[in-house]
DNA sequence: CCACTTTACTTAACAATGTTAAATTGTCAA
DNA sequence: TTGACAATTTAACATTGTTAAGTAAAGTGG
């Protein structure tokens, strides 16, 4: 190594101060000089890790629906399953400042492909649904929570919505509508 | 003036100029310089029209909303008025590129008012919504489009996606059982 | 124990961008 | 003709992402 750190710098670190940064200084707090410091580290450093911002940026985004993809497991229904998976979302953005933001910036690290569609396909198969309703009603899912999230960040968006109706409540009303129907649609075609 | 121009710098104008170079250039080829040379400009000549880039993009961002409100006039039942929100929202990202996420990024230019909300609440309580419900079920439906445009554009997920359904019919259906659900709530409580 | 390669960083620098301050030029009213 | 106002230009600045080149520590082969 160049020198003996306390703190190994790598992946993990950075993307634990990267989250940080995330916290408080919001999306365009993150610039790669702000993180590097809180790193004890000069810029250019980070890039021996990182390839780009925008690969910090979707590692970022990968952990953040990794987050979402922990409060699924053990449904017994789709109905469950697809309403853990939108919940989980939601939770996983508002744990973050300006996680909808992020994932609506980020592009994803590599292209997926056919296996990634199986796996994401799996868990909903298993509980009755065929492969394409399996990925279109989660796709729907997501949409629908990423875009509430969206809305739910802007500050003045928010505040002016949270004096007109809950929030919270409406979301989970609109998903479980959602998900009904696509309970239902996928039931009659299954 | 400064000098005869030929044509006259506004904000219409720059909008129309901004429009352009966002579909040959997409979100990231909006810079202030590259629009002032389309326009014939130096660059801080669109501080006069204009007071911010943010400022530029929230007009965008007007626009586009302003566009996607259009299709629903003279709808019969609120099942049709937010079928034609979604679809018109869904319709105005598609026409330009990077839409999605121009919205995402944006913020509202004023704060939104009541007599805003008022508006909005308006043409569905004419349709039986009371105005909780109403503003409640337009969130649903802008969150959902604009989160599946989201996907849509970005190039990686949508070449994937594309191949295991067919987006456009997806978020159809998506649509149509969300606005079913939310007509059949609002009927039973409104 | 010594050369040498590799790893992980630092310093220096660049181009692009948003933005402001200070001229500058043209137009119109008195 | 003078002066005010509108609309722009030229210059400049700080910030940002990123690359190039150097450099110190740690491992490796002889």
């Amino acid at each position: 190594m160049a020198r003996q750190r306390d703190t190994a710098l790598g992946r993990d670190a950075i993307l634990r101060a990267a989250f940080d940064l995330l916290d408080e200084a919001g999306l365009e707090g993150i610039t790669m000089r702000a993180l590097a410091a809180r790193l004890g580290v000069q810029a250019p450093a980070l890039y021996w890790h990182v390839k780009d911002k925008g690969a910090l940026i979707a590692l970022m985004a990968q952990e953040i629906y990794g987050e979402a993809r922990h409060a699924q497991e053990g449904s017994a229904t789709a109905r469950d399953w697809l309403m853990r998976l939108g919940l989980g979302l939601r939770d996983a953005l508002a744990g973050h400042r300006d996680a909808a933001r992020l994932l609506a910036t980020a592009s994803p690290l590599a292209q997926p492909d056919e296996p990634a569609a199986e796996a994401m396909a799996a868990p909903l198969v298993m509980l009755g649904f065929n492969r394409e309703d399996a990925l279109e009603a989660q796709a729907a899912v997501l949409s629908l929570t990423l875009g509430w999230a969206l809305y739910r960040e802007n500050a003045a968006m928010a505040d002016f919505l949270s004096g007109l109706f809950d929030l919270k409540r409406s979301y989970e009303k609109g998903l479980a509508l959602l998900v009904g129907g696509l309970v239902a649609e996928a039931a009659t075609a299954g």
